[in-house]
DNA sequence: TCTCGATGTAATCATTATAGTTACAACGAT
DNA sequence: ATCGTTGTAACTATAATGATTACATCGAGA
């Protein structure tokens, strides 16, 4: 199937460090934390603001949340990120043999199971809030 | 995250084709089915063979199921193709910076949700066995 | 025993995705 | 008007994948 790119879990990371940072977060701020190049942090909240996630304050610098924590799934990151061109995680051989009953048929059946599984995996994306993950980050981190 | 190579369509329909195919199933004749070069087949089947799921008469040629056809996940042929160095299907953005609180204990909780997500969908790929699989793609097919 | 088809594997190449980097125009708060 | 910041383009390096050629080896059957 197709892996997750590093993206996803940056674009977690950055939308943690804007929910607890009480600075604001510049994308050199944020590459700091991330321990990468700015602009790769730019290309990733250009993502999150596309997908409505953020917005930014253009000349002024600094990412904001554009939804409450609670409304935030690792589900809805994931789709903002990962743009799988139809969604799909996995990827078929193509063009396999119409001449052979099992070459002409295989896909579709494979395709049913395979996205029942993707399913189950984004269904349990969708039930983890940044609420929930941002509580659990400060636990860990005693406070802030 | 990682995406999921076409090996694994290809595992799974040169599976389909051992366990349907009367005739000896060599890689020249599962290639023309995929429509795909031999070689290709020969490494998916090294790996299968590998796994314990087939086995191949060297020499005369031909591949053969090495378990019943019920006793074969979608899950057990996804591990057998899919090397991810250590199983997971996530990619993580290594060294973030362990001075920043929350670069330094973001890996942890994140990636507990992801392994989370993961299990979920390989519970989903164990719940099929490639007797089911085998039984839909006889129905689609008609007969064989 | 010899032949011949089939397997196992190495080597090579093209393609694609990702990550990183430099450079620079445009924006806007101060 | 200045200056830090953003948004992109362009380029490079790296890695995975899929495809292909080549060839040594195996072993069933003549």
């Amino acid at each position: 199937m197709k892996k997750f790119s590093s993206r996803y879990s940056i674009a977690v990371h950055i939308l943690s460090l804007v929910a607890l940072s009480p600075t604001s977060c510049t994308s050199d701020f944020i590459a700091e934390s991330v321990n990468t190049n700015p602009v790769i942090i730019r290309r990733i909240i250009g993502m999150l603001k596309k997908a409505g996630l953020v917005h930014v304050r253009a000349g002024a610098g600094g990412t904001y949340l554009q939804k409450g924590l609670d409304e935030i799934t690792l589900l809805d990151v994931y789709r903002a990120v990962e743009v799988a061109d139809n969604g799909d995680i996995f990827n078929f051989h193509d063009e396999t043999n119409p001449k052979c009953p099992v070459g002409a048929n295989i896909e579709s059946v494979f395709r049913t199971k395979m996205l029942q599984a993707q399913s189950a995996m984004e269904h349990e994306l969708a039930q983890v809030t940044l609420k929930q993950l941002v509580s659990e980050l400060k636990e860990k981190t005693g406070s802030i």
